[in-house]
DNA sequence: ATGGTAGAGCATCTA
């Protein structure tokens, strides 16, 4: 099974990309972000014509988050389990796809270490992780959270940890929270087969950043530790960022032998 | 310290 993570940065744009990658990429499961579409918009029969069944949850304007599958679609759910309205602005999105429980996350950016949203980032992830709790609790199905997480895991996901000091992204407590997710028995699938430097999966428009490779590995699959040791190969698709008119970010694939 | 680019949408806000 082929699962996969994108940041799309506008389906609206990148509705084109999305439909030529998923018939080169081929993958099972594809959790979109930032669609930036409200549910209305979104253009289900066209994935519908690849093959794909798909749910999707966003507001319009901003954010966005959505799932894609050719091996099922089943209890698509869009609130956490305890609701709290400033944590639904399109950011989660669970169904089982197959044999697997999949989410779609886009975490919030923080904006600054000062910023209200720095907080609201913190108490989103640790909603997150009372969320894969539960999942794990219920325990049925392996279960795979793949997204945008907004967090480099560790200094080798960023191409400069000493330019960043003081950034979101790489702070302390944002590291604890993602950590203390992964701690609930999940593994980050990628690094798991990849351990070297200078792997990224995002790259700000400005200032020449993707030419430089200075970029960052914040899109992650956290795949449960039932399966995690039957994920047998993970690539992030560079290609995808290097096209015309790219999304910022670079899909996540990986596959488990399920 | 700020800027640099991109997208939504038409003034800025978000990233």
């Amino acid at each position: 099974m082929r699962i996969a993570t994108w940041n799309v940065n506008s389906l609206g744009v990148r509705l084109g990309h999305v439909e030529e990658w998923l018939s080169y990429a081929s993958p099972d499961v594809l959790c979109l972000q930032e669609t930036k579409l409200s549910d209305g918009a979104f253009p289900h029969e066209r994935f519908a014509a690849l093959g794909y069944e798909s749910a999707h949850n966003g507001p319009g304007r901003w954010n966005g988050v959505a799932i894609l599958s050719k091996v099922g679609l089943d209890q698509a759910r869009s609130d956490f389990s305890e609701p709290s309205p400033e944590l639904a602005e399109g950011r989660f999105l669970i169904a089982r796809c197959g044999p697997m429980d999949v989410v779609s996350v886009y975490v919030p950016n923080g904006r600054s270490l000062e910023s209200e949203h720095y907080e609201i980032k913190l108490g989103w992830l640790r909603a997150l992780g009372r969320e894969v709790a539960a999942q794990r609790a219920a325990g049925s199905a392996p279960l795979a959270v793949c997204g945008d997480f907004n967090v480099a895991p560790e200094d080798k996901d960023v191409w400069d940890p000493a330019q960043l000091v003081g950034s979101t992204h790489v702070s302390v407590p944002e590291r604890e929270a993602l950590e203390s997710i992964v701690s609930l028995g999940m593994v980050d699938a990628f690094r798991q087969l990849h351990p070297e430097d200078r792997l990224y999966s995002w790259w700000d428009y400005r200032a020449g950043r993707f030419h430089k490779h200075e970029g960052m590995r914040i899109d992650l699959v956290l795949l449960s530790t039932d399966v995690a040791d039957k994920a047998g190969f993970a690539l992030i698709d560079r290609f995808a960022r290097r096209q015309k008119q790219p999304s910022d970010h670079a899909p996540v694939l990986v596959d488990v032998e399920l």
